[in-house]
DNA sequence: AGTAAGTTGCACACGGCTGTGCAAGTTATG
DNA sequence: CATAACTTGCACAGCCGTGTGCAACTTACT
């Protein structure tokens, strides 16, 4: 029967799906109900043959959020500076930068319906904010008057309501850079002089264009 | 024809109908896209009725959602303390106290589809949070790096965030009382220790069960 | 050039929800 | 008690989205 070779597939089916992702990033992160007809017209082709790459709806939806989350975590993983404070600042950073252009659909995929399929991939960039509080309490540079794991989901939140705010005023890509930062150490219990401070004093933490 | 007294409303329809807003809240709250076959059960109710109560869907869920507005415009109102600082931290405790029990139903009011039916009527409870950023901020009490309508968002935000919080781990009435000021404070750049020592020497902060 | 892979444009069944009409019932209230 | 107010149950039309089947077409690849 299918002798052995399948066939490899073909260039512009390759291309297809690929697009099809892409629009679905792109159409979701305004209207994550959009129906298929639009993602399929975003990408240039027709609802019916998006069944030709995705089984539903949903195996297309996860696959978009599946990317998205290892594309952050991947960032979170090559940061490694050895203060947890600064790290934490730079994770912020790093979020704020890779999420930015898409702050809608990365909203809905960490609060909304496509929250139970983002758990998984984020669970090691979960890992990692958790391990800098936790550094950051045990050296006394934070507050340790909220239980660790609670701190670090808020956190998280701090750098979410950032990418709220810029869903709200216009923020530039090099405010929100700095706002970021300042939110998620006003968080941790950084004051805010101190906060500042501490940015300024790291050239890491300094906004970088992109090369 | 209708002489002039149309007859007033019978007294179980009246019941009914808070009935529905009741439902109407219990069930929006697990689930904003829920039926209204859904709300009615809840209520005890045919869907058939509910439109002889409200026009249609979306008129059920602004009333619903105008209520709870009014409710914490309402709550905020009566917050009058001569310090802001110590005036957002009540603010975001009455947040906290109003809507806790339907945090679901609030976040998705504030963040979701629902979001306009509530900006007209929490206007004014935001005014009065700016109110008190801006005093805050000329006092000197609180950071002035951010600009104040922005900051005051973002007060916001730290409290929906404590919400937030509750949804996915335990958290009790009372610590999520201590947690959404402490959230507060921060952002508003107060240090961990002096925005805890801030809470208890005042009374007016602490914890009260209710009467 | 020939073949398989992929796309398109129908058509359809299906499900879930909304909003309405109407006849038959029930209940409050004067 | 009589009547208007209200609820119920059912039926129906409509909308919008999903997922599938199939024949015709175009495109990539060998």
């Amino acid at each position: 029967m299918t002798s052995s070779a399948s066939r490899p597939p073909r260039r512009d089916a390759v291309d297809n799906r690929a697009a099809l992702l892409v629009a679905a990033r792109v159409v979701f992160s305004r209207d994550p109900e959009a129906s298929l007809d639009a993602v399929a017209a975003e990408a240039g082709l027709t609802r019916r043959s998006v069944y030709g790459h995705f089984a539903n709806r949903d195996e297309l939806q996860r696959e978009v959020v599946g990317l998205g989350s290892r594309r952050i975590a991947d960032a979170l993983e090559a940061i490694t500076h050895p203060d947890p404070v600064v790290r934490l600042a730079l994770i912020g950073a790093g979020i704020w930068r890779e999420v930015e252009a898409f702050r809608m659909m990365a909203l809905t995929a960490l609060r909304g319906s496509l929250r139970s399929s983002t758990t998984a991939g984020l669970a090691p960039a979960r890992a990692r904010v958790l391990e800098a509080v936790n550094q950051a309490v045990a050296s006394g540079a934070v507050r340790d008057d909220i239980p660790v794991e609670r701190l670090a989901r808020l956190v998280e939140d701090a750098a979410l309501a950032v990418l709220e705010e810029s869903t709200r005023s216009e923020l530039s890509v090099r405010d929100g850079h700095r706002l970021v930062m300042l939110n998620v150490l006003g968080v941790l219990g950084l004051g805010w002089r101190d906060a500042g401070a501490l940015i300024d004093s790291h050239a890491e933490l300094a906004w970088k264009e992109l090369s």
